[in-house]
DNA sequence: ACATACTACTATGCGTGTCAAAGTAATTTA
DNA sequence: TAAATTACTTTGACACGCATAGTAGTATGT
């Protein structure tokens, strides 16, 4: 039985995850890949290097702003915040999936999944 | 409104799709290509390239084999045929889908997404 | 005092899958 | 006889995710 995604299936979700965080309230790296691994309850770890590289891309695309926090102690904190670029970008990104799901489903089971 | 399926949302779906229509019977390059235009009601295309990137795959893991066709009018068609092997892979990359869909809409939407 | 573990961020370079583009070749339609 | 369609193939580029390695501060245990 499949215990981990695969990399392939997660491929293309990884920016909607993190905005999808991130909608919910600033946070940082550490953070934001302990909350993907409390979500997907252990079945999906984003890795370190592919959430910085998706931090940076969503800067690159206005999705993203970030700071530092003013951290007085612990280790310094550079926080992540959605734009309102990001949230419309969110926004696309969950409606392609909705509008995906069922058809990835009837190409690869050959039934048709009712929409909601 | 999303009209097309990004090539990201379909990664890793590729070879569940192609091993899916073969198992309903042995099938050729365009036919296959059509049936995936039908089942997605032309909201997706196999890219040509892509399909034989497939197929090699496919026969390399095993999965498939190909004869050519005995036509005798029109174009020469290789065939391809769906192995043992295939069709556990085939069982494998369902059953992958089926366990990913509902971590990936948590992980998304924060939802949780009842199983069957 | 020193080792270990954890938090936190960053840089480099690789493997894989998809696709654009171009090509070959036969058949069908206009 | 030109254009469109069917059918298969090759090459090379690109993006994403990730392995790996590194920096650095903090916390805990002995």
């Amino acid at each position: 039985m499949a215990e981990v995604i695969s990399k392939d299936l997660i491929r293309g979700h990884t920016d909607t995850i993190v905005l999808n965080i991130l909608q919910q309230g600033d946070s940082y790296g550490y953070q934001v890949a302990k909350r993907v691994r409390e979500l997907s309850q252990g079945h999906y770890e984003l890795n370190e290097a592919t959430l910085y590289t998706v931090f940076r891309r969503l800067e690159k695309n206005g999705a993203l702003t970030d700071y530092w926090g003013d951290e007085t102690q612990g280790s310094r904190r550079k926080y992540y915040h959605v734009t309102t670029t990001g949230q419309e970008m969110l926004a696309e990104k969950k409606a392609a999936w909705q509008f995906a799901k069922p058809i990835i489903d009837e190409l690869i089971t050959g039934q048709i999944t009712e929409e909601d």
